[in-house]
RNA sequence: GGCGCCAUAGCCAAGUGGUAAGGCAGUGGACUGCAAAUCCGCGAUUCCCCAGUUCGAAUCUGGGUGGCGCCUCCA
């Protein structure tokens, strides 16, 4: 498996730590409002890194934390007028709506900064011990200066960064390029108590400390938006490096943005949809689609007309989906043929191909691109049967189910009972076509339609397809 | 100023040295009472431009052009 490293800007070959298990870390969201589609994407690609990892047979152990405690948070809480803590909450919950809508399992483990003080807290204190970090009237900072690998991640030297650094007018800083790892309180803002008076931590400290707690000092995969790289994970690295004399990280995955008419879609340009807004435009099964249609290091385009091209998509693999179980409870009763099994076992191909592409960094795209010539080959060969039997139509469904599953390619819930009302109707239309009625046939076709029924006349029997959002 | 990314059919998008995957849309045909779904066929002599390396380049090198990102909170 390759996986293409920022430290390196390579692909290199994944060796776990620990043979057989993936210890990941993701950064979570900042909650104080709904997330939007920009950051929809690294929550579906690590998801899909985490099932890929387990399909490969790897032990996964993967937390992403919620940043519960910062100034937007505040802000918001104080907009409200309700408490941080409120805030947070709310958008935790309203995190899992989105995230679950789009598909994405649980991490293992979703620590909360405000859970983890005291460890931050001890974290802090060991910098400051090893002279990496100062105070300055009740705020701490990183000592930038000291810690010589500074910049590996964004492969800048501390020069051009101090050069290229904004200058803060009011800083008291030793250099621009330091950040601060604890903030004192002012009034009224959530605090905890400290060795430096009471305050809260500054936002890098914390991946630091879950990251360690939850996994260790060395981990195998770091990943989060191409925008985390500077300054957020190169600070994660000079804090935990310097704290524990230890390799951080073995592979930093970054994905690449989503844009809106070609400008990054990000809060402060204020050029965003929430997964919400466009769940409800397009459903959130395109959402997934769309993503997972291109490689997750590329620049991606937002717009509708592209949504409307992933549900299109969508629909055909549904489509086999829903054909290959029509002829599983339809189907006839032979078992196998000789030549059936031999083109079962020719399907194996497709198997190898999607593993090849994903090994290579993830290729999504090119994954997806296997998955729909193998539906393609499975339609051409339930088609052109003239009575396809049950046992090929499970075969075929088995092997496009497994590589689906690996995606996470959304399907919709269960089939729906059909109600004695529409199975009324469905019979009412049989008789018609019987009698040739095909006016009264096709109204009560529509109707049905209009309901979000779809009937499709088969051999075997009139299929019912319930349309899904 | 520093660092980095991208440019492939109408749209989306893989491929990164051996002669252009896949999806959407379009279109011709088969199937159907008509549909739907499905299948078969059709679309880039060519991968932003120029020069070079090579038997051979969309893929490598150099130079352009255009677009984007990070260096500041941001996925």
């Amino acid at each position: 498996m390759k996986i293409f490293n920022t430290l390196s800007m390579q692909k290199e070959e994944f060796v776990p730590i620990e043979p057989g298990k993936v210890r990941m870390y993701a950064c979570g969201p900042t909650v104080y409002n709904y997330i939007h589609v920009g950051n929809a994407r690294p929550i579906i690609m690590f998801d899909v890194l985490r099932r890929y990892f387990e399909y490969r047979g790897y032990e996964v152990t993967f937390v992403q934390n919620f940043t519960d405690v910062d100034d937007k948070i505040i802000n918001r809480a104080s907009e409200e007028g309700i408490s941080s803590s409120e805030v947070a909450e709310k958008y935790i919950k309203e995190y899992f709506v989105d995230a679950h809508g789009l598909g994405v399992r649980d991490a293992t483990i979703h620590p909360k900064a405000t859970e983890n003080i005291g460890e931050i807290v001890k974290l802090i204190q060991t910098l400051m011990e090893k002279g990496f970090a100062y105070e300055v009237d009740g705020d701490v900072y990183f000592r930038a200066s000291k810690f010589e690998d500074y910049g590996q991640l964004c492969h800048q030297p501390l020069s051009e960064l101090q050069a290229g650094a904004r200058v803060d007018v009011s800083d008291c800083k030793e250099c621009a390029v330091d950040f601060a790892l604890w903030k004192a309180a002012k009034p009224g803002e959530p605090s905890w108590d400290s060795p430096w008076g009471k305050g809260r931590p500054g936002w890098h400290i914390e991946c630091s400390a879950m990251s360690c707690r939850y996994l260790g000092d060395t981990i195998d995969i770091h990943c989060g938006g191409q925008d985390l790289a500077f300054p957020h994970h190169e600070n994660e690295i000079a804090q935990s490096e310097a704290a524990t004399g230890k390799k951080f990280v073995n592979y930093w995955m970054h994905n690449g943005f989503i844009s809106i008419d070609n400008k990054k879609m990000s809060k402060s340009l204020n050029n965003f949809f929430t997964v919400r807004e466009a769940a409800e435009a397009y459903g959130y099964d395109a959402i997934r689609m769309f993503m997972l249609m291109s490689h997750y290091r590329s620049p991606l385009n937002y717009s509708g007309e592209v949504l409307e091209q992933a549900k299109s998509a969508l629909e055909r693999l549904r489509n086999a989906k829903a054909n290959l179980e029509f002829f599983i409870e339809n189907g006839g009763d032979s078992g196998l043929s000789p030549a059936e099994e031999e083109f079962v076992s020719g399907l194996d191909k497709y198997r190898q191909r999607f593993i090849e592409a994903m090994d290579d960094d993830f290729n999504t795209a090119d994954a997806i691109s296997v998955v729909f010539e193998l539906v393609r080959e499975i339609n051409s060969a339930v088609s052109s049967a003239n009575a396809p039997s049950k046992a090929l139509a499970r075969r075929c469904l088995d092997i496009f189910m497994e590589l689906s599953g690996v995606l996470g390619i959304p399907f919709g819930g269960e089939k729906d009972d059909i109600d004695p009302e529409i199975q009324e109707l469905i019979e009412k239309r049989q008789a018609a076509r019987k009698a040739k009625n095909w006016a009264e046939a096709d109204r009560i076709r529509d109707e049905l339609k209009a309901r979000g029924i779809v009937l499709e006349d088969t051999p075997q029997g009139v299929k019912v397809v319930f349309q899904t959002k």
